[in-house]
DNA sequence: TTTAACTTTCAATAATTTTTGAAAGTTTAG
DNA sequence: CTAAACTTTCAAAAATTATTGAAAGTTAAA
């Protein structure tokens, strides 16, 4: 496998990814690609790269400059933009982790609280309601506290925490 | 807020969450619908209350059944066949790490290694290939080494050992 | 067996999501 | 200011994914 190929298969690979959690390929593709980029790629350059229009780097660009993975960065004499990941793949996973936690399950606790503080008529049916919901909430607070922990770590915190559980 | 409006709160809740990571909603729902229903329901029930079609509701169930957490079981006296959800929050968790593990990590693991293995011909981009493709393998070891953990212990390790982490 | 009850399959259709590209908007050099 | 360089927006088109429903398949009671 020469650099070409293995540049393409981690592309793809990382878009496929993306879909597989509801990331759209292109905005996967971006970030991989600017991932293993060793300089800051303009909007031509990402476009030409992966064959996708100016709109549709230009859309996906801003998502991940929303989600905080990517940077606008300007280089000396030129007129252009030019767009760079985040590098450290221990601040990338605490941004994910963030950003996971903000908008999925903080949500869905909130729905799950509200649910399972239905009022008990003594029904099977509405105590299980209850029960289960009550359980569920349980687990995804647990999971929230966990992201919400790596997101707010330092840098290496990722590692050495999940590095002490499997041993 | 009353029984039916919790029990279409949490089942749309469910839904799209499921959506937002990529499980179809259909079958996010059928499993939200079986994890609160204290009897098991039949093909004919679920059709009825979450309003799909029999195709449908058939190819959902059997991979949630592929899945591993949604049962068919038969009623004394019945002939058609009853579908019950896993109704331990933590076996569900394990469920669903272990296959999240099988069927994304693994490969994307099996692609970075090899993407990491390219000969090293000394360019600039050839090396940041190498080094961010090495860095992001062992994060998803990690992430994968977690994941078999929790997949592979006891009913309550998982809340446990989390609840551990947050202290 | 036969037949009725039930389940699965799958081609067609519908719904949703992504992508395009050109027009509108913005910025900066001159 | 003006014009060129560049970016964003967004309606339309394309691609993908989910859903339907009826025909084919299966199962088990009689």
């Amino acid at each position: 496998m020469n650099y070409q190929e293995a540049k393409d298969s981690f592309i793809n690979t990382w878009g496929s990814l993306g879909t597989l959690w509801g990331i759209n390929k292109a905005m996967a593709q971006i970030h991989a690609l600017l991932f293993i980029s060793p300089e800051p790629l303009s909007m031509e350059d990402i476009m030409e790269e992966l064959h996708i229009s100016r709109g549709n780097t230009s859309m996906n660009l801003r998502q991940l400059i929303d989600w905080g993975i990517v940077y606008k960065t300007s280089v000396a004499g030129e007129r252009k933009e030019f767009f760079k990941s985040e590098k450290d793949v221990q601040e990338l996973a605490r941004t994910v982790a963030r950003e996971r936690s903000r908008r999925e399950i903080q949500p869905t606790l909130k729905v799950l609280k509200d649910v399972c503080s239905i009022e008990d008529d003594g029904s099977v049916k509405t105590k299980e309601l209850i029960k289960k919901t009550k359980e569920l909430y349980e687990l995804a607070s647990t999971a929230a506290a966990i992201l919400n922990r790596i997101a707010s770590q330092e840098s290496n915190w990722v590692t050495k925490t999940l590095m002490k559980l499997v041993k």
